[in-house]
This record gives structure tokens, sequence and C-alpha cells, in this order.
DNA sequence: GCCCTAGCGCTTTTT
DNA sequence: GCGCTAGGGC
């Protein structure tokens, strides 16, 4: 490992625009600018440097700021060298964006924080050089879930489990929850092993681990776990780190699970001795402990919020954080209170809701900054309605000459988002989703993927039954049955034992000729590989597979984007090396892309928000069983609600200046209408800092159930009154009849609720209209999303269109393309 | 080997 | 009410 040490005394240009020259001011007696910026509670954090520290940093409070200032004053000071500091992050987002501003601290000594990482890349780098110690070679294939479940499907079915009964995807929790908690097979709780099939669940778990090493395979809970094996087997190999890391940080420290707990104490303890920190409890029941004894733990400096804790359901345990005086003896705790992103009242209401929590440290916000508009509680009939009104926000925001960067809708539950999605569609507002699937996680870019890795590793039998018949060629479950049976047989990788089979006739010929071409193909790729870039090779690949045509063929709405991911995931190549180099890191680092920055408004989930900020929030769906979701609750009773609380924190805490709170009297769940009852987080909020605003619906909602008497049973009662515009408008439609003009429903064509839509359609179409459209009726059209379609009406630069799959919408007409 | 249909389940998601 | 999966039929 070079450890470039030139960082703390190279002269820095002087244009650097944050820390020109860290190091000479920092010998100077002047205070060195990192520093002087800060408040006294982040200058205490990051001046802290000897024995543990805890900082409870609360939303906005410049958490990544003291991160970064830790790390410039610990080089300044000459403290520790940078590949000496251990700096640990969750996401390669996090990761990336403390690089970026270490980078603009320091000038370019990011390339000499070897270790700043996330908790799964750190440990799988030293998992790979330590990768013999544990029965693994150091290019071992990182799984993903998709590998995972395939790889356990195949062991049920060897011990003739009935997969319907105990499905795959379950055990495979399972042992991702033990392997969260730490806990190798033999360490299991014979109680909690028994729970799968009839008492083999701990069995198959150390089946799935022999097969792992086998296949020179690990999965992302072995990264941590494996290494805590390694630790704990080969002592020597710890002292080697703990003597390494004089310095640890850790961010967001509320999310550590169990694993992450026991990997960061292995290695803060001192070097020289064992153990310095108190037993845990709950750990110490499954898990043998070093023996803990009286030295003082190293320089350990963990970042977190308690409230913002909403990962427990993957193994998250706020416990960590709310035991980290105890767990590490002499530890200094400092709470960073002082919020610089949001107003007075915004801030006051999440604060106070984030009160009702029992499980919490206890912070209290505040900020200097002008108490600004009052957080807004809006009802509305139904969830359509609830995406109407927030359109129509949007829109005036828009008017007002807010970019729609900042402006973010933040749901609970992802099927909230199609509702906004087909109304900003309709709308013309250019929108994007942030979350959803991720790029290394779709079909084409794993297939395109597992092509390389059999051409990197042809013992890689997951990547080859991945592909072997992908495209199709002939290759079905009876041909791939026949080669796990030879591979079986003798103990040799599916690709070797397929170069077998073709020399016999075992399969039919055209079975037999379709798979010799696949297998001749694969030698000669593997011999290009040494002479061809590599990233000419995967092009070369795809093409000569017939991938890349495969999805030429496709019709479907989605192909061309595809095939656009295929170019991305060929470009991204490029930043490495070699092919090796790729493989070994795109499971692990491998992000969705950014792209192009067009102005648009995001639509994600709560969970995936944390960390952002905006402008304008709006939170829609809050109602009782949507948010706080009744699963939460059901499973996880007390400790649910109060996780789903912090989530509500999370989402008004993403808010600068404006947080808009909807809820819908009527949403469909599970297919079926239901009257839902407002969210008992809406009672929780203190009036003071909340204003009620127009509410559309009227009638038909009350109904307390479940918690008792809300105070928005009857708005009246909590000051609306019903005279905004919005809500006399809707007035004066209804006694019209309600329906906009062309009598259709919204939202889909075909069976839609008995109930009239209250909006007025009219002033929409006017909005758009202005230009007229050169489309005609029964013109056949083209949509990103809804695929081909028919136009059946024409208004203005508005259609009315009849899509194939989708069924009848209306779209702007810059959206759709004539074919 | 492929295609169709019945049946199920349905919160959040990183690595 | 919809989308995915598995299994059966062709």
């Amino acid at each position: 490992m070079t450890e470039p040490h030139k960082l703390i005394h190279r002269d820095l240009p002087d244009h650097q625009p944050v820390a020109g020259g860290i190091a000479a001011r920092a010998r100077a007696t002047a205070v060195p600018q990192y520093l002087s910026a800060l408040n006294p509670e982040q200058r205490e954090a990051v001046e802290t440097l000897d024995g543990p520290v805890l900082v409870l940093a609360g939303a906005g409070t410049g958490k990544t700021r003291v991160l970064t200032s830790r790390i410039a004053h610990i080089l300044s000071q000459g403290r520790a060298r940078p590949g000496e500091i251990l700096s640990v992050t969750f996401t390669n987002k996090a990761a990336r964006e403390m690089k970026m501003r270490l980078g603009q601290m320091l000038g370019q000594a990011v390339e000499g924080m070897p270790w700043l990482g996330t908790f799964h890349s750190i440990g799988g780098r030293i998992l790979r050089t330590h990768a013999e110690l544990v029965q693994l070679k150091s290019n071992f294939t990182v799984l993903d879930v998709d590998d995972q479940i395939r790889l356990l499907k195949q062991l049920l079915q060897a011990e003739n489990i009935d997969d319907k009964r105990w499905p795959a995807r379950m055990l495979a929790g399972l042992i991702d929850g033990w392997k969260n908690r730490g806990l190798t097979p033999s360490q299991v709780p014979s109680g909690e092993a028994a729970v799968f099939a009839n008492g083999t669940g701990g069995k198959l778990y150390a089946s799935y681990q022999e097969r792992l090493k086998v296949l020179n395979a690990a999965d992302f809970g072995d990264l941590l776990l494996e290494n805590i094996r390694l630790f704990r087997e080969h002592p020597d190999v710890l002292r080697q780190y703990q003597h390494r890391f004089k310095y640890i940080l850790v961010d967001e420290y509320q999310d550590t699970n169990v694993a992450q707990y026991l990997w960061l104490r292995l290695l803060s303890q001192t070097a020289s001795s064992p153990a310095a920190i108190a037993p845990r409890d709950a750990v110490q029941d499954h898990v043998p402990q070093t023996q803990p004894s009286a030295s003082p733990p190293k320089n350990i400096c963990c970042v977190g919020d308690d409230d913002q804790s909403i990962y427990g359901w993957r193994g998250a345990e706020v416990d960590n954080i709310l035991r980290f005086e105890h767990d590490f003896p002499g530890a200094k705790v400092i709470r960073l209170e002082r919020n610089y992103r949001s107003t007075g009242h915004i801030l006051a209401a999440a604060s106070h809701l984030i009160a009702h929590n029992e499980g919490r440290l206890g912070k209290t916000l505040r900020t200097e900054d002008e108490d600004g508009e009052k957080v807004t509680v809006t009802g509305a009939w139904d969830s359509e309605e609830e995406a109407r009104a927030i359109g129509e926000e949007i829109e005036q925001l828009q008017r007002a000459g807010n970019n729609l960067n900042e402006i973010a809708i933040l749901v609970r539950a992802s099927f909230q988002m199609r509702e906004f999605e087909d109304r900003f569609v309709t709308l013309g507002l250019s929108y994007r989703v942030i979350g959803g699937p991720r790029f290394y996680e779709r079909a084409e870019i794993r297939d395109a993927l597992a092509y390389l890795r059999v051409i990197n590793s042809a013992a890689d039998d997951l990547a080859f039954e991945r592909i072997v018949n992908v495209p199709k060629r002939g290759l079905g479950d009876a041909t791939v049955q026949l080669l796990h049976d030879h591979a079986r047989k003798r103990r040799i990788p599916l690709s070797e034992a397929a170069r077998a089979v073709v020399e016999t006739d075992e399969l039919k010929p055209k079975a037999r000729g379709s798979l010799r071409a696949l297998l001749d193909n694969f030698a000669r790729w593997s011999t290009q590989r040494e002479t061809m870039p590599h990233t000419e090779l995967a092009e070369m690949v795809l093409d000569e597979s017939g991938y890349t045509e495969m999805w030429q063929k496709d019709r479907s709405a989605d192909a061309a984007g595809r095939l656009e991911n295929l170019k991305e995931l060929i470009r991204s190549m490029e930043e490495f090396e070699n092919l090796q180099g790729f493989l070994e890191h795109i499971s692990l680092v491998m992000d969705r892309d950014g792209g192009p920055d067009e102005e648009a408004v995001s639509l994600m989930t709560l969970h995936s928000a944390k960390g952002l900020e905006f402008d304008n929030v709006f939170l829609p769906g809050w109602e009782e069983g949507l948010f706080p979701h009744q699963r939460a609750l059901d499973e996880q009773g007390r400790a649910g609600l109060e996780e789903e609380r912090r989530l509500a924190h999370v989402g008004i805490t993403r808010a600068r200046r404006r947080a808009k709170l909807y809820f819908a009297t009527n949403r469909r769940i599970h297919g079926s209408w239901s009257t839902t009852v407002p969210s008992r987080f809406l009672d929780e909020l203190p009036a003071h800092n909340v204003e009620i605003t127009e509410s559309k619906g009227g009638s038909g909602w009350g109904g307390t159930s479940g918690y008792g008497p809300s105070r928005f049973d009857n708005l009246e009662s909590f000051g609306s009154r019903y005279t905004t515009p919005g809500w006399q408008r809707a007035q004066a439609n209804r006694t019209r009849g309600g329906f906009n003009e062309a009598g259709t429903a919204y939202g889909g064509g075909t069976s839609r609720s008995k109930r009239a839509p209250l909006t007025i359609e009219g002033e929409l179409i006017a909005k758009s209209t202005g230009t007229t459209s050169d489309f005609s009726i029964d013109d056949r059209v083209f949509h990103q999303k809804f695929g081909y379609g028919r136009i059946v009406k024409v208004d203005g630069n508005k259609l009315s269109i009849v899509f194939d799959k989708a069924g009848e919408k209306k779209v702007v007409d810059s959206f759709v393309e004539r074919v």
C-alpha cells in the first residue's frame, strides 16, 4: 500500500478555494480557515482527537463538514498520515462526497486517503489481501442478490425441500439477518436455525457457505463477516490493521448493524493489548468475546443521528448509537444542534414530532433563520386529487420562479409514485424518479456482466448459467440439468462439463451445435482478451453473442433504454485498467449514473431522500396504515412506530423553506378503495407551526378509528374555512356535475371510481393550449412511457391517445412521436 | 423448449 | 387490480 506522505508538507497552490496551505497555517499560530469556519460545537468535534468521540449530528447541522474537517485537522496536526486513517461510510455516494470535499480542502490528497470507503469496499479489500486465510482466492467474485437466490435454490433442490413452502428468498433473508448480526453458521442460536424447513435452516446456511468457497465467491454479508472471522482467527493480521489505523471515523453510525459494530470494535482496540471496550450483553450471548481489559480504546469518532435511524428493518441497530458511551467508556459525546438548513416553523414542527419518540438520546434543533412559512397540511378526497393538487402547487411554484430542481415529492412507498408520474406526464411537467432499480441490478447489465465474468473465470458457474440461454439459443432447462449432472459427478465447473458434453451424443444435434458455438465463442473471447482493450472486448462479446441484437429486435418500450444502459456500462469500463479490475469493483462501487441534468421535479421514497435537501418538499400520503405503515406496526410494534416517526422527521427536515403535507381520505389499497384516517403524525405536529390549507374533499371523511379522535376529523375546528379559490372552484364545479369535459375519468380510461373528479378540467387544458398540434385523429404514435397508441382526440397541443397497453391517456404532444 | 394462464402477494433498500 | 412466477400443456 502506498501511503503518500507528501500531502502534509507539500506546498499547496494559492488558489485552492477552501484551505490553501492548511499545513502552513496550522504550523503558524493563526487559526486555520477550516477551523475558523466552524461553530463551537463543530469545532470541538473536530479538535477532540483523543479517545472515543460520538458526534450527535442532527439534520442539517454540518455532519459531513465535521468529518472532513476532522480528517484535515488530523493530517495538518501531523497526528497521522493519510494511509493511517480509516474512514467508513455506508454508501458509495457518501464516500464520493467526502472524497470530493476533502479534495477541495486539501488539494489532491484524495488519492492519499486509501482507506476512505464503504464498509463493504474496505472489508472486501482487506479480505482480498488475506483471501487464502478464509479459504478464498484473491480474485473471488462478489455475488449479488440474484446469484445468491439462485444458489440457494439449487441447495434447496438438492435437499429435496419444497421451495413453494420454503422459498429461497426467505432463506436468503434469514442468512442475511444472521450475517448482519455477525453470526457464522455455528453461532446461530439453534432455536433460530430451526425455524426454516423443519430445522434444516442452520444446515443450509453451512452448506451455502461451503458452496461459496467452492465457487470462490462471497456475498455482501461475507465481506464483513469473513473479515471478522479473519481477525478472530488470525490475531496477527488484526494487529497489523489495528496498528495501521491510528484514527477511525464512522459516518451514519446509527445505521450500523451488529457485524459492522463488531468489525469496528475489533479494529478500534489498541494494538498492544486486547479489548478495552466494555462487553456488550446482546452480542455476548452469541459471540465469543475477546476478554475485556483496561487499556484505552483507540481514537474512534462516530458521527450519526439517532433520530434519523430508518434502516432497522435491514439490520441496523439503533442500539449501537444509543449505547455508544457504554460500549466505549470514557467517550465524549458532542451534540450538534444548530441547523443551517430549514426555517423556524419547519424545524419546530419536526422537533416537536420527533419528541414523541421515547428511545432517543435527545437533541433540540434550533435555527437562527427566520420562521418562514408554516408547514401546511392539506386533505384531499383521494389519492388522485392529492396528485392533482400537488401538481397545481408545483406549477404555481414554477410560475413564481422556483427551479424544479428545488422541488421534491417524498413518498412512503413506491406505489404512490405512479399517480404522480401519470399526473406529471399529463401536465407536461418534467420529473425524475430517484432510487428505483440500481444500474447494476438491471437485467441487461447483469447479463452483460455474466458474459464478462465467464471470460474472466471459466469456473463462474452462476454467470455461465445466467447467460447460457440468453439470448435464446435452444439451451433450456433440460440441457442445463444435464450439464449440472456432469459437473457434479466429476466435480468440475459447468463450462468445463459443457466442453466434455459437446464431444458426446448426449444432446440433440441442435442443442449440441448451439452449445458448441457458444463454447467456441468463449474460447475465442478468452484468447482475444489478452490482446484487446477490455472495452472493445466487451463490445465485441455483446455483439457476437447476439445479446445486443436481442434488444435491438425487442419492440417493447424500454428496449432503447436497455441498449443505452449497455453503452453506459462499456463507457464506465474505461475507468478501469483491465477486465479483472473492472469486475472486482463493479458489484461494490457501480452506481447509477447521474444522467442529464435537465430541470425536473424529484420523486422518491422517504428512505432515499435521507441526506438530501430541497427548498420545497411535498409529503403526500400521511394516513394511518400507509404512514405509519401498517406492517411496521404489526411486525415491530412500538419500535416500528418510532422508526416510522423518525422517517417522518427525516421527511420534514429535508425542506429548507416549504414543507407541505397531504393526506387523502380514500385510497386504493391492494386494489380496492378504502376510507383512510389521517396519520397520527399529523396530530403530533405543533399547531402553532402548522397551517391547514385548502381542502377540496369537503365530505366523506371523518370516522375515527384505531387510535382515538383526530383533530383532522373535522378540519373546520382546526381553523380551515374552506374559502380558498380552489375550494370555491371545486364547489362550483361540483354543482355543475363535476365531470371533466371529455366525460372520461382520469388516469386510465377504463374502470374508475363511481365518484366524479372534483377539479376543473377546463383550466388545465387552457394552460397548455396556445399552440396547435400538427397531430391529427387516428395518427399512430409512440410514447416513451406508454408505448404505441392511436390518437382519438386533439385539443390544442393536448392529445387523447388510446395506447395499446396502457389504455386511454391525455398527453401533451411534445411527449409523443409519430410512427 | 416455449407459451399461456392461474395464482399469489403487495414497504422501505445498500452493499 | 396488477405484475411476476411457476407449472402445465402443446
